[in-house]
DNA sequence: CCAGGTGAGTTCCTTGAGGGAACCCTAGCA
DNA sequence: TGCTAGGGTTCCCTCAAGGAACTCACCTGG
């Protein structure tokens, strides 16, 4: 499908792919400690890992004579990104409780939140500030 | 689970339904629309909607007698914004022709795209601008 | 030197969700 | 009065997810 969003989900779609992500980014790294803190299966988590590898964003390493960690890659990292976008929905709109984790930001030491700014102008963008045109990439 | 990727997850994160939120956002908003743009079969279709109208991210309208179609809410026009930053991510490493979408900014009138920054200084804030810290939420 | 523990998976069986195609009901319309 | 379109249901079948048990290599203590 020439959709960046079909494209994206075609790695990361399935419902476990963010979760193990946010692990890896977390510091959750090793294969029986993902499996653990998840509830996933072992067969599905295989072949996650696989699959995200394959895709590369995460890096398999092999931290000690046939101990493997996860990583993530350039392109995993970026990916974090849009987690941080779902973390914000979710504290908006269903976090009763108040947020489960808070971001310090490095540059200001202020605990705060994410927001979407327009690259060029640096303006608000969120979904109605934007129109939408066919690009180079379309069908 | 006490965590908001995990609760984002819950309302979005079947496969389809972000798919279904981008053609809502994008003007096809009803059923058999939807089905033909996606190729989804019409009783996954029937339950996802179901979902998302549940959920309170989109809202079903009567706009003829026994007509109807799907509308964003304000929690689904929010969802968006996650739309936006997988955009970013696949069109940066999955589209080798180009973006297949651009995003004008009313704003400023540009074709741009999204940013993200810190809410309290304004400065980038990406996955390694910031520290975790557990927040009241958590358990 | 061998018993037990840990890490990192495989294998196998069972259940449940997704796909496909056909069917249904109502409203307009010629 | 039959036709078509919209908006779904129903039924069956397949394939992928879950669960539990098994494997194999390395390490460590007694």
């Amino acid at each position: 499908m020439t959709c960046s969003i079909a494209r994206t989900l075609d790695v990361i779609g399935e419902p476990w792919s963010p979760l193990i992500l946010r692990d890896v980014y977390a510091g959750i790294t090793r294969f029986d400690r993902i499996q653990e803190d998840l509830g996933i299966s072992r067969k599905v988590l295989t072949e996650r890992l696989k699959w995200l590898v394959e895709r590369e964003v995460l890096e398999r390493r092999e931290y000690a004579t046939n101990r493997y960690e996860y990583a993530l890659t350039e392109r995993g990292t970026e990916l974090v990104e849009v987690l941080m976008v779902m973390v914000r929905w979710g504290d908006r709109w269903v976090s009763p409780d108040g947020p489960p984790v808070l971001y310090r930001h490095h540059a200001c030491g202020q605990v705060s939140h994410v927001e979407l700014t327009c690259a060029h102008c640096g303006g608000p963008m969120t979904a109605k500030d934007i129109d939408l045109l066919a690009g180079p990439g379309s069908s």
